[in-house]
DNA sequence: CGCATATTTAATCATTTGATTAAAACCTTT
DNA sequence: AAAGGTTTTAATCAAATGATTAAATATGCG
């Protein structure tokens, strides 16, 4: 019942194989309408084989989300925490390494938004953000600027640079904007959110 | 095989029933994840009739989606194309109309960004956005601040708008805003968006 | 090699799920 | 109330889908 040893090299390869077709197919199509037949087709698989390496969808799902999960949190937590910069540098920073990620992973936030809409229980029970509101980007904030609720500023910040890629596919099937366009106005609002956060800010 | 003629008040009211069932039960979970006999219990009646009023499940979403779309994208536009409102008017009838609208419907954005990516071609074909660039706002911008993609404009704003909203789920779940907070932060919000897209503009 | 263990495959299962059907219940009209 | 239509129900179907199994193949080791 239990296949605890791993073994060759070939096997770990087989083994992501399918973690990255299923993190490919899950991140395109989501949890419910992804069938455990996509993921083994896209990584070229017998069916089977998914459930020897991970016992089940749901299994298998729970893995994929907690990487993508992490990989988005931790991009801007090391920023938020950073005790030796000033509030402008941390914005700046998140900004462009949030941007960066987010041009790679283009699907990675309306798939997280959805999924933790699906199951917020969960997802809350895994990642405390409660921490957020205890960082050092906070605290700056709540010090410059008395009136204003800091979540406010950082539903700004996250608004102007993840809400471009949520519409990413609105823009792009209604031509609006093709996707080299999209990728050249990303670059220029990496330059151009810092400053507007900083107009932001000035106007309370 | 054809059931042209509509019948007793009861029997409209029945398919009106299906149909708020199916809406809410689609808007919550998603097309895949939605079963047909979810939204017959949600309405409270036999699942056969689901396919008495509407053929198939994928012909009850459609009706269901066209809607959420016209809802969502009725509310600005109206106030784009106005030629009689100045871009600051117009800026803030678009972020008044949309809170209102989202704060009954918080689901809706979600819904609607992951079901496009979902199917991007039928949703363009359906929806021109188009004429979106060459509205009455878009001429404004495109006027005052020469420099700037209109575009990038509408992104911000709908970014401070939308995008508490997607986050909602995440900010409730983990404790970071109670619903009564979020409401609170909202109408916060919609007096201060306005202020900040104009200190936005007044950067370029 | 020859054995043991790990990996892979093809076939099959059980459940879920969208859809259909035939009969029952309900209305409306005469 | 009987006829003729519409609406609703319970039962059932066929396909899809997640999972399992038993056998086949490959791999490592003495």
């Amino acid at each position: 019942m239990a296949k605890k040893k791993k073994a060759t090299t070939e096997s770990l390869s087989t083994e992501e194989k399918i973690k990255a077709a299923a993190s490919a197919v899950f991140t395109r199509k989501g949890y419910a309408a992804t069938r455990t037949r996509d993921i083994a087709e896209e990584a070229g698989m017998n069916l089977a084989l998914l459930n020897y390496y991970f016992r089940s969808k749901e299994k298998l799902f729970e893995i994929v989300m907690v990487e993508k999960m992490t990989k988005f949190f931790s991009v801007v937590w090391g920023a938020l925490e950073n005790k030796s910069m000033t509030l402008e540098e941390k914005t700046s920073t998140v900004v462009e390494n949030y941007i960066d990620l987010l041009s790679e992973n283009p699907d990675l936030p309306i798939f997280i938004l959805s999924e933790v809409r699906m199951n917020p229980a969960q997802f809350a029970s895994r990642f405390s953000l409660a921490k957020v509101l205890e960082s050092d980007f906070m605290k700056q904030i709540r010090k410059q600027h008395k009136g204003l609720h800091p979540l406010q500023f950082m539903m700004n910040l996250l608004g102007l640079v993840v809400f471009p890629f949520v519409m990413k596919p609105v823009l792009e099937q209604t031509k609006l904007l093709s996707e080299k366009d999209f990728k050249a106005q990303m670059a220029v609002r990496k330059k151009l959110i810092p400053k507007w956060m900083k107009a932001i800010l000035a106007t309370i």
